[in-house]
RNA sequence: GCGGCCGUAGUUCAGUUGGUAGAACUCCAGAUUGUGAUUCUGGCUGUCGCGGGUUCGAGUCCCGUCGGUCGCCCCA
């Protein structure tokens, strides 16, 4: 074995010295970052696959940005909590420059400049992967696929409802139901409303809410002390006792007539820690509350302005594959595996041309074909067969001169004779044609 | 940024009071050259994460570092 490879690499800090980290070529990813061999990639690919049926049903349009953003568009408008986890560098034209964290910037960015061309209200869906550069933890990396829905130019509590529905439905879709997870609605605007009236002024409110958010698990002596006065209110609130935003009626009302009623619990304590947040907010959790949420969003009516000067309202979620995952895991809910070729050739040497003809037939015929390229002996191609998976084995051997081929289904160890001709274009016909092989072999 | 645990073959791991390494599985090649789930035989790979220290001697003890993992901070 070779010694490993040792790259440096020059890293630039802005107010230190040149600092020098090397990098060992392990076979390790980078921290916080995946890799996908075909069985996590399968699983990957049935999440996707689910958020994007969700988001077909509830007619939602994908849409696509750059990975990579200028800094700015994260540091200056929209909430300064993500600055500083963000995964930023200069490039080589001495730009400041960020990967994405979350795709709302993106979306606002993109919607301001063109949302003219489209009629409101816009919505739309994306499966961005995001990046952030933090200590990786359990359903946690620097690196995540999130699925994004957004509706924008929608002031209606119909919207949030919809959202609701959508994110449901793709849940549903994955095999996870109200017994596994709860969608907790909260309303961020009632908070700012009664904290004022609680007498907090309109510069603290927001360090307020975010403190909220971090007490949610805290202990009672914990809030007395950081709330202090407002402790008791809180409290109240907190237990249903003095809360009662329109909104989330409205919302719920809404959540409930598409069905998921029963997935819905209006809870204070969600009050998200982004502060671009306006209006009803809620997040996915599992019932058990042991993982992070597993999705979160809210109404963000005053961002699009901030970025991009326009003023439209909007609402959206965000749920990330990592949480999802485990939650997945912890359920039992198996994923799709890696699938291979449907169909194996197993060929004598000699008729390699022949075996290659009608693979590539019946690749232009749209099935999914493989073969062994280094012609092995006839008993190791069929285990080569099976253990890529294929359904059916096509053996080519010395009869193929007579017009006949051998199919055997693997799993079944069944086999039958099929026959071959060329056809008046040269093509080869097979009969019966693979479409009908579950038939023959039984 | 802080703390707990961990780091041995491709993978999962074992390695006894410190005496320079093993198993299983996988992979590769075979077992009268045309029929594969089992079986048998053989083969491959580790600077025991890296660096330093203690010691006659370190996979084993100590320190540092990098990485993993879990928690705190924070949060998608």
């Amino acid at each position: 074995m070779s010694p490993p490879l040792e790259i440096t690499h020059p890293r630039r800090s802005l107010d230190g010295p040149l600092r020098i980290r090397s990098v060992r070529m392990t076979g390790q990813p980078l921290p916080g970052f995946r890799d996908f061999f075909p069985p996590e990639h399968a699983a990957l690919r049935g999440i996707f696959q689910a958020w994007r049926e969700a988001s077909r049903c509830g007619g939602f349009t994908e849409y696509e940005g750059p990975e990579l953003e200028s800094l700015e568009l994260y540091t200056e408008k929209s909430g300064d909590e993500i600055v500083g986890q963000l995964y930023h560098f200069t490039d080589k034209g001495d730009r400041q420059v960020a990967l994405r964290p979350e795709m709302t910037p993106t979306l606002a960015r993109m919607v301001a400049s063109q949302h003219r061309n489209y009629r409101k209200p816009i919505k739309w869906f994306s499966v961005p992967r995001l990046f952030r550069y933090e200590r990786p933890q359990k359903g946690r990396h620097r690196e995540h696929y999130q699925w994004n829905c957004d509706i924008v130019g929608e002031k209606s509590p119909m919207a949030e409802a919809e959202l609701i529905g959508v994110l449901c439905l793709g849940l549903s879709l994955l095999g996870l139901g109200p017994k596994d997870v709860v969608v907790k609605v909260s309303d961020r605007s009632w908070w700012d409303a009664f904290l004022e009236k609680q007498g907090v002024g309109e510069t603290e409110r927001p360090t307020v809410l975010r403190t909220l958010d971090r007490l949610e698990s805290a202990t009672t002596e914990q809030r007395r002390e950081k709330l202090g006065a407002l402790a008791g209110a809180v409290e109240a609130v907190w237990e249903g006792k003095s809360a009662d935003s329109e909104a989330v009626g409205q919302v719920r009302k809404g959540v409930e007539a598409l069905g998921y009623g029963d997935w819905c619990e209006t809870d204070y304590r969600v009050v998200r820690g982004l502060a671009y947040y306006t209006g009803v907010v809620f997040e996915v959790h599992d019932r058990a509350g042991k993982l992070r949420a597993v999705a979160g969003g809210g109404r963000y009516d005053d961002l699009l302005k901030r970025l991009g000067g326009e003023d439209l309202p909007a609402v959206g979620f965000g749920m990330g594959d990592a949480v999802l995952a485990e939650l997945l895991r912890e359920k039992k809910i198996t994923m799709p595996q890696a699938a291979g070729a449907e169909i194996f050739i197993v060929a004598e040497a000699k008729e390699q041309e022949m075996a290659l003809q009608i693979t590539g037939q019946l690749r232009r015929s749209g099935f999914s074909v493989d073969f062994d390229p280094g012609a092995g002996k006839w008993g190791k191609q069929l285990e080569m067969a099976e253990a890529k998976g294929a359904r059916w084995a096509l053996l080519v051997g010395r009869e193929v001169g007579e017009g006949r081929l051998g199919l055997k289904e693997l799993a079944s160890r069944k086999q039958s004779e099929i026959r071959w001709k060329s056809g008046t274009d040269g093509k080869i016909c097979l009969e019966p044609t693979p479409g009908e092989w579950a038939k023959v072999c039984i």
